[in-house]
DNA sequence: GCAAGGTC
């Protein structure tokens, strides 16, 4: 039997069916991994896919020995480096016998920087990190005279397929090995791939896992220096990385080229225009010179206008442009899509992948915008009409036209560019998948069709004497836009004048404006900006940029740079500077073309580098302090949500150290003792300038962003009458008028455990009291509970307003958590509401609510 | 608790 092995799943499935002697290969597992077994030329064959690298490098155990330890710990006799760092390199200017070590515990003032140079010359070695397809790689080829690497034909390729070889040399020394080299999988290439078998080129390869090693001795050894010069708990991990930082640094860059901005001062004269007496003809006018520079001007050519009540068309242009179609997707510009369209690229990437699992789409990592010749436009076309109803008239549209589809700049034959497949039935999907399987049918729709045409009319009109204009775009041709609306533009249409007209003007103003500064990034200008500059891959940019933000080095969309952010980039400018730079990643690539050309040695290019991360070890950990103190400033900084309405100082955003829960809290504690809680589930920003203080309580005012709702914002004081109208009655007791007595139902709070509930003014006789959501501000509606007759209220929540009915046992509650699941239920409701929910409410693991969710629904009527 | 690169 001969094993062929693939990079990933479709490959291998794509290699079987193109080799297979005749019909379908036969799908099997071995232990859960799926295999493909054909015949070629009578022979068995067996074909599997890897998951990517299965081995990954990592320093050896005896280094990091004592899993809790950790970063902090040293092999047993405090000898970490084996003695072969090769001859003429610097070897670390220490000796283990200088280290402070140990003694009783952990000497982590002392240990844990000056550690550091010990980990950057370190050994690496390869550790299994996709067992259960290693196990099945083993399996297969114990029972196999041959195996066949056929993984990507790329650098990382080679690689995965030499460490898959080396798992496969474990089980069966001597077994003969190939490499298929094919860039497509269409069945010339392939069979001309398995005609033609080579030998691995373990340069390549090599290549490749000096890469690896480059990465992760940079990246751990700066990462734990960033990490521990000031260490913040556990949690805050300081990243830095050879693609990380230099992303970084561009949104650094950008933000201080925005503080550096100074605007300059222009003046604009602007109104309205209509037909004559046709207001709702109306249209923008504005002067000729669409920037005066000069405020004397302006003013001069305002006075002459100011007032002006009419004016006359001079001239009437008409000019019409093309729009050309857009062309074919590939995994930057889909992201840049999305990302107009408010998905992430970390999204994108994450509902492709499931959308391309389960049969929507065509693989969604590429580069090619070209589709191949093999692909069958038309079939898809026809596909996405069946599946769609949205989508069927223009389907027909593209099936009656000449289908010529358009071309990117960058063709590659490994994988076509992302389309759909016409497969599989698009009103089954969810919200976000939908939204981005309808991006991508539309793009590819978008591809097949002919150019927009827009014409734009310009008017000049003399209003008193000043040359006005006015400008309107109509998209009179469709084209293309037909099928991809996305970012299109609303038509702006201007009546039909003709020369000598008489238009009415009104509300002539002059503004005064400034220049702004560059725009900050998008995430899809950002990915962008990274494929310019060679940061990552088309499969690492969107994780790379998630990454910062989880770190919280970056923040908001479009995005800015942390406090934190600016410092890390600082500090690694001024002592790191190779990891700043796009140049680490442009020179890592020439030594990598060398190892793999033979001019050089993986050995020599990793100790080189090493090397070089060494000889900026003194320096890093001589300014550790500063550093770490720079550091400590930053979070400060980035913490602050106010100003302590008692001492003046900071109010900042905490963390309790006993119950892990957030607070803010003064920067003069222990000398001050304000504190305030912290809604929960939301993320929480100062407010900048005018509201950033409560007018009622002096407290600050915080922004509060639930996820994926409205932001809002509120006093952070929960005592402040803005949060809680104290004595509220809410209502008529229900059981009192039923006794023939009245008692109203009114909010209190408890001075002591600061809980919130209503209660009976005729408490001692009704018993009656409810309790209350702890925060949010309270109204009442003069509403009773159609379920129980108890009073309805408002509160608003930290999710935004929510009506409850406040009886815990109120029989709809039931019914309302169970419909409400799928989140509609506001958060809040788990405190006040009925036993049931709040049972439910504490498995907070996503599968357990994930699994109610669908319990829930199931449950619900089909009338709801 | 580290990186970046594959892909699930």
């Amino acid at each position: 039997m001969k094993l062929v092995i693939a990079e990933k799943n479709i490959a291998a499935q794509k290699i079987a069916q193109l080799l297979n002697d005749a019909g379908k290969p036969k799908n099997d597992k071995v232990y859960n991994t799926a295999v493909y077994r054909f015949t070629v030329q009578g022979e068995d064959w067996v074909s599997m896919g890897l998951a990517g690298h299965i081995l990954a490098p990592d320093f050896p155990d005896e280094i990091l020995f004592d899993k809790k330890q950790g970063w902090y710990s040293v092999t047993e006799d405090g000898e970490v480096l084996p003695a072969d760092v090769p001859d003429g390199l610097a070897r670390p200017p220490y000796s283990s016998k200088r280290r402070p070590y140990l003694a009783n515990g952990i000497n982590i003032k002392g240990w844990k920087v000056e550690s550091l140079p010990y980990l950057t010359w370190a050994p690496i070695v390869k550790k299994p990190a996709e067992k259960e397809i290693i196990r099945a790689l083993k399996n297969l080829a114990k029972k196999s005279d041959a195996v066949i690497i056929a993984t990507d034909f790329d650098r990382e390729g080679e690689l995965i397929g030499s460490d898959a070889l080396d798992m496969v040399r474990e089980v069966a020394p001597d077994i003969p090995a190939y490499r298929a080299r094919y860039s497509a999988l269409i069945k010339g290439e392939v069979m001309a791939a398995f005609d033609n078998l080579v030998e691995l080129d373990q340069n390549l390869a090599d290549a490749g896992e000096s890469r690896q090693y480059i990465d992760l001795i940079w990246g751990a050894v700066l990462t734990r220096y960033l990490t521990l010069a000031r260490f913040g708990g556990f949690g805050n991990v300081r990243s830095a990385g050879r693609v990380q930082t230099p992303t970084l640094a561009l949104v650094v860059e950008r933000e201080r080229e925005r503080l550096a901005f100074v605007p300059e001062d222009y003046w604009q004269i602007r109104g309205i225009g209509a037909a004559q007496g046709r207001s709702d003809t109306e249209f923008k006018i504005s002067h000729a010179t669409a920037r005066f520079t000069d405020k004397a001007a302006a003013e001069t050519a305002f006075a002459h206008v100011d007032g002006a009540t009419s004016g006359r068309v001079t001239a009437v242009a008409k000019r019409s442009r093309k729009q050309q179609p857009p062309t074919p997707f590939n995994t930057t510009s889909l992201q840049a899509a999305a990302a107009a369209e408010g998905i992430s690229p970390a999204r994108t990437m994450r509902i492709a992948e499931s959308l391309y699992m389960s049969g929507f789409i065509s693989y969604p990592r590429v580069d090619n915008t070209v589709y191949p010749r093999s692909l069958d436009l038309a079939g898809i076309v026809g596909g996405l009409a069946a599946g769609s109803p949205a989508l069927r008239p223009v389907c027909s549209k593209v099936l009656a036209g000449p289908m010529k589809p358009t071309r990117g700049k960058t063709e590659t034959t490994d994988h076509p560019p992302i389309h759909p497949t016409g497969q599989g039935n698009p009103e089954t999907l969810d919200g976000g998948q939908k939204k981005l399987y309808m991006l991508i049918a539309r793009r590819f729709l978008a591809t097949l069709m002919g150019p927009a045409t827009i014409e734009n009319t310009k008017l000049s009109i003399d209003v008193a004497g000043e040359p006005f204009t006015a400008s309107g775009d109509v998209l009179v041709e469709a084209g293309f836009r037909e099928a991809y609306p996305y970012g299109l533009k609303r038509d702006e249409q201007l009546p039909p004048l003709v020369e000598g007209d008489i238009v009415d003007v009104r509300d002539i103003k002059l503004e005064a404006k400034q220049t702004e500064p560059p725009a900050r990034y998008s995430q899809g200008r950002l990915v962008q900006e990274m494929e310019k500059r060679g940061l990552g891959t088309k499969s690492t940019r969107a994780s790379i940029i998630e990454r910062l933000y989880q770190v919280r080095y970056l923040k908001n969309d479009p995005i800015e740079p942390s406090q934190l952010g600016m410092a890390i980039v600082d500090a690694l400018h001024d002592f790191a500077p190779r990891i700043t730079t796009p140049e680490m990643t442009a020179e890592l690539d020439e030594d990598m073309t060398k190892v793999a050309e033979g001019a050089d040695t993986q050995d020599h290019v990793v100790d080189h580098s090493r090397a070089l991360l060494a000889g900026m070890l003194d320096t890093l950990i001589e300014h550790k302090d500063d550093l770490g103190e720079a550091i400590a400033d930053a979070v400060t900084a980035d913490a602050k949500v106010g100003t302590c309405p008692k001492c003046g100082k900071d109010l900042v955003m905490k963390t309790s150290a006993k119950t892990r829960g957030s607070f803010i809290g003064c920067m003069g504690w222990p000398d001050c003792d304000v504190t305030y809680p912290v809604p929960s589930g939301v993320k929480v920003s100062p407010i900048e300038g005018e509201g950033s203080v409560c007018p009622e309580c002096g407290a600050p005012r915080i922004k509060c962003q639930p996820f994926r709702q409205k932001a809002y914002e509120m006093c952070v004081n929960p005592k402040c009458p803005t949060n809680f109208e104290p004595d509220l009655v809410v209502g008529e007791c229900s059981v009192c008028k039923e006794a023939g007595r009245h008692g109203d139902l009114v909010a209190h709070k408890s001075e002591r455990s600061g809980k919130r509930f209503i209660r009976c003014t005729n408490y001692d006789e009704c018993g009656v009291s409810y309790p209350l959501p702890s925060r949010g501000k309270l109204s009442a509606t003069g509403e009773v509970c159609e379920h129980c007759g108890a009073p309805v209220v408002v509160v608003e929540t930290a999710r935004g307003p929510w009506r409850i009915c406040v009886n815990m046992d109120c029989p709809g509650k039931e019914k309302k958590a169970a419909a409400g699941r799928g989140g509609a239920r506001k958060g809040a409701s788990a405190k006040a509401g009925s036993r049931a929910t709040k049972s439910a409410s504490k498995t907070s693991s996503k599968t357990s609510r994930t699994k109610s969710a669908t319990k829930a629904s199931a449950k619900k009527p089909a009338s709801s």
